[in-house]
DNA sequence: TTAGTATTAGTACCAGATACTAAATGAAAT
DNA sequence: ATTTCATTTAGTATCTGGTACTAATACTAA
């Protein structure tokens, strides 16, 4: 994938955008696909801010060490603030733009949802898995930035069924709400 | 956190726990937390097949950068295999067990959600928000490895409202059910 | 005391860089 | 055609966090 002929603005326009897409490249990598020597490639670099392979590599698995771990690997998504056994719960969680659309801003519904299924789990704190959900209701869109409130409440529990509600607001207005049905596990 | 007085089996066993959790720890500081030598430690990897630092950072950049790009990053969680704009669309998930909850292996609703989510946006193709959802219904849970299979249908238009049915199966059981009101968003 | 294991020390080497100096090349302006 | 300045290339010393290897020393159990 040679690049000959090509101008030094568009070099460096070319070049950021190859190590945003593929952050694993090295510089020799980099200065064959351009054709030009290391040398150039390490003063663009140094020109556009670039840090070397190494440290972009560590930034990566840094980022994603953490957000996987509370993304995917936690069983709560957001904080649990508060936490009443069987009865109640709060959490919050702090949305950014990873949450979100990327043309919109509008925070994805699955993020919204597991920040109410999780804690509606916890709250219970049981091997439960959850069976049934009804009246679930987004009420108005979520933007990147807004801090999501969301309370539970055990509102009957028969048999190895719990009824929990999650309310959702940001600052007083309610963004979501939903009633879930969790079923405790048989061990 | 100086341990003095390990015998090499307690150090092996305590070196690969630490770097587990921590794989970003160079054998410098490894060696001061043992209080042995740089080459205690380098013989101490080798037994264990653990690899450099540098290595161990790559490994879990790359690891990541796939799995958050796809899971966080994507707008469609799962893949699509068949899309008929504006009528249905089909999409395939491959559940593994970093879908699920660590203890029972039974995948959390979150991700089951957000296939279905991310479906009913992609059959409608448009600036659009979720809005209302109604009628969800987790109908049997879903254990780690089970292929997902979701279907979509609009069912309804009415002025920038879109009421789309998303159900999922494994192996033709139907596991989830779900009605989402997409409206889409003014631009 | 001795054999064998565990540990430490030191050297040469590597990748992928930084930081720096110096030279060569190219294009535009005079 | 020559000068001038930006661009590019070349080369050296240095850094980190290692590998691979050899050799010496310390510890421990028979």
């Amino acid at each position: 994938m040679k690049q000959k002929g090509m101008s030094k603005r568009e070099r460096l326009a070319s070049l950021s955008e190859r190590i945003k897409t593929d952050p694993f490249l090295t510089d020799e990598e980099l200065a064959e696909a351009f054709n030009v020597s290391i040398q150039t490639i390490r003063l663009d670099r140094l020109e556009l801010g670039i840090p070397e392979l190494r440290e972009r590599i560590k930034s990566v698995a840094e980022d994603n060490y953490t957000k996987v771990r509370s993304l995917q690997g936690k069983e709560i998504i957001g904080e649990l603030v508060d936490l009443n056994l069987g009865v109640s719960g709060i959490s919050i969680l702090e949305t950014d733009n990873t949450f979100a659309f990327e043309k919109t801003n509008v925070v994805k519904g699955q993020y919204i949802f597991a920040q109410a299924e999780s804690l509606a789990i916890a709250v219970i704190d049981a091997n439960v898995a959850l069976i049934g959900v009804a009246n679930i209701k987004y009420k108005s869109p979520v933007f990147a930035g807004d801090k999501l409130i969301a309370k539970a409440e055990v509102v009957r529990t028969r048999a190895n069924k719990y009824f929990v509600w999650v309310f959702i607001k940001v600052k007083q207005t309610e963004v979501f709400r939903g009633k879930f049905i969790l079923v405790s596990f048989s061990k």
